[in-house]
DNA sequence: GCCCCTCAGTACGGCAGCGTATGGATACGG
DNA sequence: CCGTATCCATACGCTGCCGTACTGAGGGGC
C-alpha cells in the first residue's frame, strides 16, 4: 500500500490533504505546505489538479465515501440487533481514547462550505440511518427509534468532543457500561 | 448596550472576534477583514491591541468566562435537581434548532491551538462538574453520577453538531421527550 | 530505439493579510 | 482654553500562498 516510488499519485495527494484537514482545518491544506510535506514541490501538483479547490473536494468526496455506508459494513453483518448496538458503542468508546485527530471534528470548523456540509451530512446521515434500523429491528415503533438513534449518535460524536480536549480520560469500560445501560433499551 | 459613538473599544473588537470564530474558525479572525465588518481600518486595531495573538487570546478568555459556571448560574438556582436536570434538556433542545452559530463548535475545528485546547476545557468541566452534582443529588454513587453526566453532556455537544449540519429539524418535543426518558433516572 | 505522456522543478506575477510608522482628529480633565 | 490620552486613517514593507508558464527528466507502448 505505501508508495515507494518518488512519483506520486493524485490518491497521495487526497491522502495528504486528509491529513492536514483532521489536524488543522480546511485552512491547513495548502499547496505549497503539503508539497513540502510530500518531498516535492507544487509543480507536481498541477499535474494532478487544476487548482486547490478541486483537492479540497477530491478529499472530501474521498473521506465521505469510506466513512458513510461503507465503514458501517463490518457491524451491518452482525445480526442480532442487541448484540450490534453493544459492538457499536464499546468499539466507539474504546477508539475514543488516543488524540488521533479526527477529520469529522476538525470540518466542523469550516462547516459553512457548502461542500462539508454535504460530506458531513453524508456521513451523518447514513449513521443516523443505521442505528434508527437497528432500534427498529429491536421492537421500537418508527419514530421512537429515530429519536432514540439520534440521542444515541449525538452522543457518540460528543463523547469525541470530549475525548479530544481533555487529557484525563475516565475509565472506558465504565463508560462503555454507563452508556451500553443508557442506550440499550430496557 | 449599543454603542453608537463612531469610536470603539476593545470589546466592540473581541464581541467581533467571537462572531467570526463563530462561523468561520480562528482562520476567520484577521485584522483587517475584522476592521471591514466594524467601519474602520485597521489603524483603530492597533491602538487596542498589541497583535492578532492578543486579540485571539482576549476573546477566547472573554468566552469562556460567559460559558463557564457564569452561564449555569441561572440553573444552579434551582432546587430540585429533577426539575433542574429537565429544564436544562429541554432549554438545549429547544436552543438548538436555529442555525445560530456556535462558538463551541467551530472551536473544535482548532483544537489543537493551547488557547483553544484551555478554554473549551475549562467550559466543559464548569459544565460536566454541574451535571455531576445534579445526578448525585438525585442519589446516584459518585462514580455512576460523573458517567452519566458525561453521556448526558457528550449527548447535548453531538445534538448540537447534528443540527448544524441538518437542514431538516425534528420535532423538538419528541426530540426533548426523547431525551429526558433516557437522561432522567429512572 | 523513438516518441509521448506523466510527474516534477523553477520562475514569475499577483493578492491578501500582518505589523509599523506617522500624523490627524476627538474627547476630557484641569 | 490647553494639553494629553485615546481612537482612527493612510501609507509602506514584508511574508506566505495561489496560479501560470515553461522546461526537464523518466518510463512504457509501438
Amino acid at each position: 500500500m505505501v508508495n515507494d516510488s518518488p512519483r506520486l499519485s493524485a490518491q497521495d495527494w487526497t491522502r495528504a490533504a486528509l491529513k492536514a484537514i483532521a489536524d488543522g482545518g480546511l485552512a491547513a491544506v495548502g499547496v505549497e505546505p503539503l508539497a513540502r510535506t510530500l518531498g516535492v514541490t507544487k509543480g507536481s501538483f498541477y499535474a494532478h489538479f487544476r487548482n486547490r479547490d478541486e483537492l479540497i473536494t477530491a478529499a472530501l468526496a474521498d473521506w465521505w465515501r469510506n466513512h458513510g455506508e461503507a465503514g458501517l459494513a463490518e457491524y451491518a453483518a452482525i445480526a442480532d440487533p442487541g448484540q450490534r448496538l453493544r459492538e457499536l458503542l464499546t468499539a466507539v468508546v474504546r477508539s475514543v481514547q488516543p488524540l488521533a485527530p479526527s477529520v469529522h471534528l476538525s470540518l466542523l470548523g469550516d462547516r459553512n462550505d457548502p461542500r462539508v456540509k454535504e460530506a458531513v451530512s453524508r456521513v451523518n446521515q447514513a449513521r443516523l440511518n443505521f442505528l434508527t434500523s437497528t432500534y427498529r429491528e429491536l421492537g421500537l415503533p418508527p419514530d421512537q427509534a429515530a429519536n432514540r438513534a439520534r440521542v444515541a449518535y449525538a452522543a457518540i460524536l460528543g463523547l469525541q468532543h470530549l475525548a479530544q480536549t481533555e487529557s484525563d480520560s475516565p475509565s472506558p469500560e465504565a463508560l462503555a457500561d454507563a452508556a451500553a445501560a443508557i442506550f440499550l433499551p430496557s
